[in-house]
DNA sequence: AGCATCATGTAACTTGTTACATGATTGT
DNA sequence: ACAATCATGTAACAAGTTACATGATGCT
C-alpha cells in the first residue's frame, strides 16, 4: 500500500477534510515532515473513492470561492487503516544525503565542509524551533475523551521530531568541531 | 542528481569498484542505512562511463566466476562529487512509516499497539549494535595518512547512525509507557 | 538434489516530483 | 499592476522496487 494512501487515511480519520485541507495539513503543520503535491492527493482521493474507503460527503460553496469537496472516511477506509496501523513492517531504511556528503568531507577542503555543516545546522534548528513551539502549543490544549487521544498521537510524533533535530544539531556541531581540529593551522 | 548517482560516485571516490562490490559495501557494510538492486547499479555505472564520471579499470577473471568489471572514478567524476557536496542543498524532509502508525495509535486498542512499537524498538535495537560494533571495528583500525581522513569521516556517518538508533529505541520504551497508562486496569 | 554465492544485467511496474492550467478575490 | 490565497485538477518525467534471466561452483 501506497505511503501517500496511507497519509490521507491517516488524516481523515481525524476529520472530514478536502484535498486542499489535506495538503495544508501535511505541508504546514506537519510540514516539513511531509510533503505532498495536489498531484498526488486529488487522484488519490478519487481512487480511494472508487474503493469504497473514502465517501464525499458534501460540497462547500462560500461566496465566490471554488467549490470545497469534503471527504469522510468510510468504515472499510477506517478498518484499513487500523490494519494497517496494527500489521507489523520493517523498519524503514533512513536516508539523508547530507550524511552521504559528511561521508564525503576527507575529499573536501575542511573550512568549506564546515561552511556546509554550519548551514544545515541552521536548518535543522528552524525545524527544531518549530516543532517546539507546535508541542508546546498542543500540550497546552485542555481536552478530553477521544479528542485527547488524538492530541496524544500527535504529540508522540511530534517529540519525535524534536528529539531528531536536537540530534541532528548536536551531531552538525560535534563534526564542526572535529573538522576545525583538522584545519591547518 | 540522482542520489544513487552520489552514492556511487562518493564509495568509487575512495577506491575502485565494481557494480558487485557497490551493490554489497551499500547493502552489507553500511546497511541497512542504504539499500539498492542491481538494477540501479549497473545501468547508472553505464551511464557515468558514457559521461565521463568513472571509467573501466580493467576486467578481473578468477578461474571460473563470471568476469568483475573494475571501475574507477575519472578527474570529472571526482570533480562532481566534490562540487555536490560543497554545494547547499534544503535539509531532506525526514520520513518514517511508523510515525504514521504512531499517529493513528489512539484508533487501535493500546495492547495491540504496545506490541507493534515493541517490535519495531527490537529492530531498532538490532541496527543500534550493528552500527556500534562498526563503529568499535573502524575505531580500533591503526591508519594513517589520507586513509585516516576517510576513516574519520565514516565514523562520523556511522556515529549518527548509532544515536539516531538509540533516540528511536528510547522513544519506544516512552511511547509504550504512555501507552500502558492508557490500558484498562 | 537443492540452495547460496559470485557477477552480470533486463523488463515491468509503482511512486514521487516538477511544471502546467484555470479563475475569482484580497492585499501591497 | 502584481503577487498571494483558495481550490481544483492534468501531463510529463524521474526515481525506486520487484521480479526475472543466466551460469558455474561449493556447501549441506
Amino acid at each position: 500500500m501506497s505511503s501517500i494512501r496511507q497519509a490521507l487515511l491517516s488524516l481523515l480519520a481525524r476529520e472530514p477534510l478536502s484535498g486542499y485541507d489535506i495538503k495544508q495539513r501535511m505541508n504546514n503543520r506537519l510540514g516539513p515532515f511531509w510533503k505532498v503535491g495536489s498531484n498526488q492527493v486529488y487522484p488519490e482521493l478519487a481512487r480511494m473513492e472508487e474503493e469504497g474507503l473514502v465517501a464525499l460527503q458534501g460540497i462547500e460553496q462560500h461566496d465566490y470561492r471554488p467549490a470545497r469537496k469534503l471527504y469522510e472516511i468510510t468504515e472499510a477506509g477506517k478498518e484499513a487503516v487500523i490494519r494497517w496501523t496494527t500489521e507489523s513492517g520493517g523498519a524503514d531504511q533512513y536516508r539523508d544525503d547530507f550524511l552521504l556528503k559528511a561521508y564525503n568531507s576527507w575529499l573536501v577542503d575542511p573550512e568549506r565542509m564546515i561552511e556546509g555543516v554550519r548551514e544545515m545546522k541552521k536548518q535543522h534548528e528552524e525545524k527544531l524551533a518549530a516543532y517546539e513551539a507546535k508541542v508546546a502549543e498542543l500540550t497546552s490544549q485542555p481536552a478530553g475523551g477521544i479528542v485527547a487521544d488524538q492530541l496524544f498521537s500527535s504529540i508522540s510524533v511530534i517529540e519525535f521530531g524534536v528529539r531528531y533535530e536536537r540530534l541532528y544539531v548536536e551531531w552538525c556541531e560535534e563534526l564542526i568541531a572535529k573538522l576545525s581540529r583538522r584545519e591547518p593551522g
